[in-house]
DNA sequence: TGAATTTGTGTAAACGTTTACGATAGCTGT
DNA sequence: ACAGCTATCGTAAACGTTTACACAAATTCA
């Protein structure tokens, strides 16, 4: 099982191992007749370089840590999607750790990473982490935050925008004819809602309408954390016609809610999500939401974290990507008599 | 930013680098007093161990590669948390490479690997490659496959009872008073669903119903196929009362072009999935299905790798997970006057 | 007490590369 | 023909560990 090393080649093709490894690496100092002959004699030995021996003495691994709460997060999940595929074709490969929405395996992950000498890492922070222990942490070697900001550290962060992204899906609302949108899902402790939030917030002030905010304490933006908040909240007098979701998953727990109060979506309420997540555009779901796009997002924290790996400071900075309007079939005009798209089922 | 080493905690501690490698190590070839100062020294050092210098020297990196088509595919993402959280539990990282459903690449991705060193790998090959050249890659790392076989390589093997999950389906659904069950999705080439279809078969046969099985020409079981397939399904007469699909994903397609058409779900038709990925479970989905246990899964190919890997070859061998019935809302009972009267829609 | 054993620590080789440096051979130009 | 180049290749050091071996000090035992 123990696989050839360059003196097993250099010994058949009869020359010293440094020069297998030049015809190897390329090197312009090597004839190219040994080249091709001692490139055909690793072919036919099925030579494969050892790139552990070759990270030792160029001090770099190629490789990049991706840390995020839970790979089968779909949003999560779909990024990475990109992350790889973008970073293998510049020559990185991705060591992915879960942190399973836990501060303490966060920074665990993160060491781990540091002792495996990744060249970079790139982070989705669990939404309460700003505090400092990261941060330590993070001065040891090239980080990109990706989605979730920490207030101190707004130079290697790459996110959509989110304030823009509500302010448009409230837009939208408001251009369908709806006057009473609720707000659910807001939660403490994270930079991305409070963001929302904002958007959302200077939109109905600027519309003269008055914004309804229903806050979550439950420590993730779930379904089952949308169906508790939204049961609770039909139960109550309401009279909104439409409500904007921090997150797709909120959206899907709402429309539950709603069907088992027999509320008919879009057709007695207009529900919107934030994400764009596969679930989505799921026919059965056919949510209108507020698309961010996960390959902009991963091609741009892919390069930012590049460039500060190779030290070329110059464009290092972080950048916000624009969010987009996808309409599907859970909002409906109001007070006009369209009857354009269909619903949820459509 | 270049990290301290052996010999700089040594030198503070006055002490020779073999003896830090020691103290870190808990060899027992130390003295308790000087392992507890340098443990100390190198908490406030701030000392790193560097792994891959470790591996270089241990000949093996604690590494495993994932190979698998899209990790954001729900099944595989769901499959991949567990395996990187055992994984890690046992000491090991997860380097994650997609194979974007292409064959070509799959070969490259498990060549990077193999350079990488990696000390094993676990694959979800996509469907048709069973072909040969796979295989000169597999004798070269322990390997296993999980969910897809190839037909030749049967020790190595993880998955579900394929065939005894559709047993469990078919049966289900007879057992709710089906007499016509259409088979929805069978692809060729691939292993997975030719176990499936055999489980439905054997299964009409014992029943003495008689088996119609819609194939699949489309590439991968998405709920794009599962529309289309269906869409043309319907569009012909038909008079089945329930469809079991290969997969989830068929059945959200299905979903779609059952509620174009005016037919209810499961008012009108019963609908089965197979898989149980996290989509099924949203309740607008609400999907009745066969579940795939992920992480007994997950846990048991990552044992079976270990196992490999450190040559107790004694308990090496494939698994056959149990399947299990997961009872949701797309199923009703149907009773046998409705059933002759030849179905609900015409 | 002296020898034998144990315990603790240092020395050095090894892992498989890359690459600076040196050496040799073949050229060039005059 | 000879100095100076260039092109090609070999030698050896380096990367940061682990660990076999050597060896000194401390302990044990007769």
């Amino acid at each position: 099982m123990s696989s050839l090393t360059l003196k097993d080649v250099a010994k058949v093709a009869g020359v010293s191992y440094a020069t297998v490894s030049r015809a190897l690496s390329g090197s312009p100092e090597i004839g190219e007749k040994t080249r091709q002959r001692i490139l055909k004699l690793c072919d036919e030995m099925g030579y494969t370089p050892n790139s552990v021996a070759r990270s030792m003495v160029m001090k770099h691994t190629n490789i990049i840590g991706l840390i995020l709460a839970s790979i089968d997060n779909p949003f999560m999940s779909e990024l990475t999607v990109h992350l790889e595929i973008y970073a293998r074709e510049l020559g990185y490969n991705l060591m992915v750790c879960n942190s399973s929405y836990n501060q303490k395996l966060e920074r665990d992950v993160f060491r781990l990473l540091l002792s495996r000498k990744v060249d970079g890492i790139i982070i989705l922070p669990i939404s309460h982490s700003s505090d400092e222990s990261l941060q330590s942490l993070t001065s040891q070697v090239p980080t990109v935050f990706v989605s979730e900001n920490m207030q101190d550290l707004p130079e290697n962060y790459i996110s959509i925008d989110n304030t823009r992204g509500m302010k448009i899906a409230t837009d939208y609302l408001y251009s369908l004819g709806h006057r009473k949108i609720v707000y659910l899902g807001a939660r403490k402790n994270s930079v991305t809602h409070a963001l929302r939030v904002e958007g959302y917030t200077s939109t109905c002030k600027k519309h003269g309408i008055e914004p309804i905010i229903i806050e979550s304490n439950y420590p993730r933006s779930s379904h089952e954390a949308g169906y508790l908040l939204a049961r609770e909240y039909f139960s109550k007098s309401h009279d909104e016609t439409a409500i904007l979701c921090a997150s797709d998953s909120l959206a899907i727990g709402v429309m539950h809610a709603a069907y088992e109060k027999g509320i008919r979506i879009p057709e007695d309420l207009s529900l919107m999500g934030f994400d764009n997540i596969s679930f989505a555009s799921l026919p059965p779901i056919n949510l209108t939401t507020i698309n961010q796009p996960k390959q902009e997002l991963a091609t741009s924290a892919m390069d930012l974290l590049i460039q500060h790996i190779n030290g070329t400071e110059s464009g290092y900075s972080s950048k916000l990507v624009s969010p987009s309007l996808v309409i599907r079939g859970s909002c409906l005009a109001r007070n006009k008599e369209i009857n354009a798209n269909g619903g949820p089922h459509a």
